[in-house]
DNA sequence: AAGCCTCATGTTATCGATATCGTCACGGTT
DNA sequence: AACCGTGACGATATCGATAACATGAGGCTT
């Protein structure tokens, strides 16, 4: 930046005022630092800024998996907005573990960022110590804890799932299981089962019928495995939801290669409204939880946040609740079940 | 810092060299200031220590969308890598476009990475100056540019689906369509589609037929929109190779939902082994690539390319080649169809 | 026993920017 | 004409760590 300033003409700091915009340039200096600038191919540094401002321009995200579109999306949500003030974003992935949670949030606190953005309201005590410690805003999302570290934005996986229920047994289904992962730590997944089995005792139903398989996140093909276990298992059930839209997909497709009409001999449900629940034939009947969204809302209210600390008045802790849509299609339609191949088979 | 030395009866140098396990300390002392640190809640802030060290821990990585699974992949295999040696993996997104990756390339180097990983050969001048000009390792991933910045981790679009039209050649088809995105700029994607035209030249087939929908990345829906154009279009079509694993499964539905048998009426591949794509029925024929160990092999590389800078001995420009793989699949079995309802509906 | 090496630790300078305060010139006010 | 406010810019201190060199205590060599 010296090199820059003795360019230009002028001293370091004029340069700083001129490349963040701050403080007051005349046009022709600005002209001919920015020219100064472009020809020595200069970059400003922002480890070094960060260190003197005392503001990184960072906000940290932790997420299970980059690989789950669902995630991703609420990053993408995230970055849109954070992204018009210029604030980057750190991704962190935990892999469905809290231990790595823990370990990615000490790492991440070591980049001081200025927001943190975490996925899930349960964490290790030392994790949930180190994000109260760390001064700085934390929005917890997907969930809606108990009693929150700082600020929610989420909603409650069990009341989607009972909401859900609701419509099955509204449309007639009675025999209703449900398919999860059967290792792993999936708050998220746990409370959807919850919430299957509080509507099974709310509709009193006959019994729960839980088919666990795999190591979460689950994939297609644990779908396609738990749908025939489920089969064995108990032969009368009608319908089933899956924790999430990819063993939903799975399960519809194994039904397929048997030769099990969907929804004629089962229907089935998923979770997050995936587009392949919406290209999927039958069309698969889930829950839209707006995961792009819901990271835009995280996003806006942790600039709020973050603008409202440097102002001296830290934000009291809000609790922002996103809305969920069942969103019926072909997969649980009750009659007339729309994918038969009954006379469209050249 | 200073306090935790104070804490530990030593000097903030000594408390350095503990937390970073660098240089020479008594088990004692170290144990003293782990304590301190403890108790206090201290924190290590990197951006002070990258500042002196001139080492961020940052490895750069632009990718065009994290809702692609096949580049989260990447990344994944890339953080897989770097995680080993405490590396910190920032991404940044270009929406497929080479003005926002040169606007992200600048937002990056301002982070000073010490190494950057970008997808795509294809860059616009400015971009490639300033990759040039960071003075980092630089690994151009995706794809095999004829002129590389620095190194290259990738393979040829063209070739695979040069390989993958042999093989539908090869199978008896003749009459061999291609599905692409209409808007927006996606070398990769381009250069498949001159693997098709130059398949269709060489094996001599009757003419090329290309369906451009949507805007890229096309979607699954974009795929079912394409393929009955398509049918409308050129009826005596036999085969299509879809840009992507997305838009392929996409027109498989769509056949199943007009009771066009696959691959039986038309034969329908796709590009990057999807999980979906083996799971679907009937399964997708594609080629894969192991997105996620060319992401392991980016990282390898930048690892021994960073270091060798640091010895003094930069690394002369390495080009690594991927293998893919055709995964032949059901989607495009020659006879005896698979997926035929003929006596399987109850 | 003198000399040397090694190990653990301390001192000082520095990384590259920005906060803060100071300076100076200029134009408008009374 | 003296005064004051404002705008443009400079000088200095500082952010929190680490590199590089210095120091001193012991153990080892011959």
């Amino acid at each position: 930046m010296a090199d820059v300033a003795r360019r230009a003409g002028v001293s370091a700091m004029t340069v700083s005022r001129a490349l963040k915009g701050t403080g007051t340039v005349t046009p022709e200096t600005q002209a001919r630092i920015l020219q100064a600038v472009a020809e020595l191919g200069y970059v400003l540094d922002k480890s070094a800024g960060a260190l003197s401002s005392k503001k990184t321009g960072f906000v940290s995200v932790l997420i299970p998996s980059l690989n789950n579109s669902t995630f991703s999306d609420t990053v993408h949500g995230l970055i849109d907005v954070l992204d018009t003030q210029a604030m980057q974003v750190l991704i962190g992935t935990t892999g469905y573990s809290r231990a790595r949670e823990e370990a990615v949030i000490e790492t991440m606190l070591q980049r001081r960022p200025e927001g943190i953005v975490v996925t899930g309201g349960r964490h290790t005590p030392r994790a949930r110590a180190m994000l109260t410690a760390a001064g700085v805003p934390v929005i917890e999302t997907w969930e809606q804890p108990a009693a929150p570290i700082d600020h929610v934005v989420g909603f409650s996986n069990a009341a989607t799932v009972e909401d859900l229920m609701a419509r099955l047994v509204d449309r007639g289904y009675r025999r209703i299981a449900f398919i999860e992962g059967g290792e792993g730590d999936d708050p998220r997944g746990e409370d959807r089962r919850a919430g299957y089995e509080r509507a099974v005792a709310r509709h009193r139903l006959e019994r729960t019928c839980v088919i666990a398989v795999g190591r979460v996140p689950i994939s297609m093909e644990d779908g396609a495995r738990a749908v025939v276990q489920l089969v064995e298992t108990w032969p009368e059930v009608e319908a089933v939801i899956c924790v999430s839209d990819g063993p939903a997909f799975g399960a519809i497709m194994e039904c397929h290669r048997r030769g099990w009409a969907v929804p004629g001999r089962l229907a089935i449900a998923g979770f997050g409204d995936f587009e392949l629940a919406r290209q999927c034939w039958p069309s698969i009947t889930t829950v839209s939880v707006g995961s792009r969204d819901l990271g835009r809302q995280a996003g806006s209210l942790m600039l709020e946040a973050i603008a409202a600390r440097y102002a001296g008045a830290p934000l009291s802790p809000r609790r922002v609740t996103v809305a969920h849509t069942l969103v019926e299609r072909d997969s649980t339609a009750r009659r007339a079940s729309p994918p038969t191949w009954a006379g469209r088979v050249a």
